[in-house]
RNA sequence: UGAGAUAUGGUGUAACGGUAGCACUACAGAUUUUGGUUCUGUCUGUCCAGGUUCGAAUCCUGGUAUCUCAACCA
């Protein structure tokens, strides 16, 4: 007998490169135990993007025995609100992480500012009297250097002076800044003397209107990781360049050295996934909300049936790294159906029906068959489903005139309604303009599931009894929302368009309406999901509509 | 002709000088009370050019491409 190659052994997980650096740093003893912080600025929801960093801070305390602190990023008062912080908080909790504490950029506004004191007193930030224009054209670009501002050179207690009297609001906005002095001919932009404060006349949602001058990110992250004790501040690629700043600041203060260490941000085909652009689709009313279906938020992908779990799997799935990445969005998919799958209940629905009768069905009768309510645990839980003489079946589960590989029901064919009998169509009739009404069908007495010789045939196909069945409201239906929606959509329609609410188009029946409040598992049951939100800016060159995600369609090619 | 970062199949991600592996996708087959699920198999990859070495995705040199930075946003 030959041996096997991996005797047994499972596959270990290979290392991110982060895991990398906490083992390297745990094994050197630079720390007991890692700190990392979740730090959302509160101006949006959170979607899918922010779900990879949250798995990443959380999961990563959670590997390691450490913790993880929720830190509202609100430095500037006139783009943050509550709502936020509260839509936040709650898809954290969702996603299944708990935060050892919640903080506040804002609790260290006093702190801050002290050090803002310090750092004027060490000759290391001056106030600058210049307008944002010329502060801009000082800057110089990335080929030239800048030019020193005029009020470069003040003396510290004029600094010092003007710098209290900016907090005690003796200036209008915009009229002055408090930048660090360090060079304005370095080759980092963010090194030509960064602002630290400017000056905002806003109600900030925690604050109140206590302060008139706010941090900026710059002069805000690094001391408040630093504060809490962070140990791994994990943020995303385009913060690389400040690195330098964050460890200046740190460095110039002496305070607890916290360090940056950045991957690359989720990027998804076919998905938006910039805070403004979203923010412009709720505010234009594109779509309903935030937790619009279609939308990639984390709300939105709650009412769209995906669950934490199959998130979570997708965050490890994608990985962490340093380079520019495009996930497929069929990843995402293949994530919740593998979580749904195998532990959700299933129902059968039907979303555009036609009425199947079936002739040789003796009068008044009705026939209870028992059916898993998990095909995968076939010694589960069981439900109930009625069957009578008048049906509903899927309008496109049957067909006149079918191409060649069309395996259910046609004129005089055969096909098994599930977990009940076969039925063979004898006559179609239609209205007065063509359309199909009712599908006349006979059924086989000895192909009742349990009762003789198993026959099989090649279709199988989900039906309700019509005198059972009860409609179903589309806010019941968040998952099949989404997929009337889409079923809709005229093909070549632009963006807009497919928003439109007016589009929308529910008519499921479902066999046991006591069934209702539980709809998880209706996606797959039907094995289809909807779409994200197309990139307004992109072009629509291949739409991606009508894909039936997980069943094949017979008329592809 | 500034600085920083990154280059491995269609998409992601491993391999830390020693057989380029895994997942998603696609395709093919088997099983199947939905064409789903499950199982099996197949296709496609080291940015380029030199060099070091018995041996290079990995080290060296030089290119090339992509991303980020010139907000009183984060």
């Amino acid at each position: 007998m030959e041996e096997a190659k991996n005797p047994g052994a499972p596959q270990e997980r290979q290392l991110n490169f982060i895991e990398e650096i906490i083992e390297n740093d745990l094994a050197a003893g630079k720390y007991e135990s890692i700190l990392t912080r979740f730090p959302p600025e509160p101006n949006g929801y959170l979607h899918i993007g922010h779900a990879k960093s949250i798995c990443l801070n959380f999961g990563l305390a959670q590997k390691y025995g450490g913790k993880t602190n929720l830190r509202f990023d609100d430095t500037n008062p006139s783009k943050e609100d509550v709502e936020y912080v509260d839509s936040i908080k709650e898809d954290i909790r969702w996603l299944g992480f708990q935060w050892a504490n919640e903080f506040y950029a804002s609790d260290y506004f006093e702190q801050l500012y002290i050090w803002a004191e310090e750092l004027i007193k060490k000759g290391l930030a001056y106030v600058d009297d210049q307008t944002q224009e010329e502060i801009r054209r000082g800057r110089g670009t990335v080929g030239q250097p800048g030019t020193e501002s005029p009020y470069r050179n003040r003396s510290v207690e004029e600094n010092l002076t003007l710098f209290r009297m900016m907090r005690e609001g003796k200036f209008r906005e915009g009229e002055k800044v408090l930048r660090a002095k360090i060079d304005m001919a370095h080759p980092n932009m963010l090194f030509r003397d960064p602002l630290m404060y400017r000056i905002i006349y806003a109600h900030h949602h925690r604050t109140g209107d206590k302060w008139c001058i706010y941090p900026m990110y710059d002069y805000a992250h690094g001391q408040s990781d630093s504060l809490e004790g962070i140990t791994h501040s994990i943020c995303t690629l385009e913060f690389d360049v400040h690195r330098p700043l964050y460890d200046w600041f740190i460095e110039k203060l002496g305070i607890f050295p916290s360090h940056q260490y950045e991957f690359a941000r989720l990027n998804l085909t076919y998905t938006v996934m910039s805070k403004r652009k979203l923010l412009e689709l709720v505010k234009n009313n594109y779509v309903s909300g935030w937790d619009d279906p279609r939308m990639p938020t984390i709300c939105g992908l709650r009412r769209r049936g995906y669950t934490p779990e199959s998130i979570r799997l997708f965050a490890e799935k994608v990985g962490v790294a340093k380079r520019d990445n495009t996930i497929d969005l069929s990843l995402l998919e293949w994530c919740v159906r593998e979580d749904l799958n195998k532990r959700s209940n299933r129902y059968m629905a039907v979303l555009d029906p036609v009425k199947l009768v079936i002739t040789n069905w003796e009068e008044g009768k009705m026939e209870i068959f028992n059916a898993p309510l998990n095909p995968a645990d076939p010694d589960g839980a069981r439900r109930a489903v009625p069957f009578t003489e008048e049906l509903y079946i899927e309008r496109d589960d049957f067909m006149e005139d079918p191409p060649k590989k069309y395996f259910r029901l046609r004129p005089g064919g055969e096909v098994r309604l599930k977990y009940s009998y076969i039925v063979k169509c004898e006559e179609v009739i239609k209205d007065p303009e063509g359309n199909i009404t009712e599908i006349r069908c006979t059924y086989d007495p000895d192909s009742k599931p349990g009762a003789g010789p198993w026959r099989s045939v090649k279709g199988t196909i989900h039906w309700v009894s019509k005198d059972h069945a009860k409609p179903v409201e589309a806010r019941l239906f968040d998952r099949l929302f989404t997929e009337a929606y889409m079923d809709s959509i005229p093909e070549g329609s632009d963006y807009k368009d497919f928003l439109n609410p007016d589009s929308l188009k529910v008519t499921e029946a479902l066999a046991e309406p006591a069934l209702l409040e539980d709809t998880s598992g209706i996606a797959v049951q039907f094995e289809r999901l909807g779409y994200f939100v197309k990139d307004p800016d992109s072009v629509p060159d291949k739409p991606v509509f009508n894909k039936t995600v997980g069943l094949k369609d017979p008329f592809k090619k």
